[in-house]
DNA sequence: TGCATGACTTTCC
DNA sequence: TGGAAAGCCATGC
């Protein structure tokens, strides 16, 4: 477990219900490292979070599990489009380094 | 040190 | 948003 991983795994755990965060997005908030690597870390750590939080730009949920997330956030009241999830209404990006209070501005 | 690989992103159509 | 192509970053062998 890296500092790294347990970086994007505090992130994804802050991602309140009903909304979803994209892997460029945690990148950046990191400022560290790109997508990809977040993405590594999800394969590898993302078991013990809420990984079907977590999206690619497309609004795409983890492949593999795609059943599985969908049916997750579809329960959280995710807005979903179909196998998509609507970015535009779900995207959420942390207010606070540790703040999980204060949601969608 | 160098090449291949991967839960990705951005740009163009 | 949707598909195709090129680019980025870190890790593993």
């Amino acid at each position: 477990m890296d500092d790294y991983a347990e970086s994007v795994l505090s992130v994804v755990e802050r991602i309140p219900s009903g909304r979803v965060m994209t892997y460029g997005g945690i990148a950046e908030f990191l400022g560290a490292g790109g997508p990809r690597q977040v993405g590594t870390v999800m394969s590898r750590y993302g078991g013990g979070v809420p990984w079907h939080r977590v999206v690619n730009a497309s609004g795409r949920v983890v492949p593999g599990h795609e059943q599985e997330a969908l049916r997750r956030l579809r329960a959280e009241g995710t807005p979903l489009r179909g196998d998509r999830v609507d970015l535009r209404l779900a995207a959420w990006w942390p207010d606070g380094p540790l703040v999980a209070s204060g949601q969608g501005k």
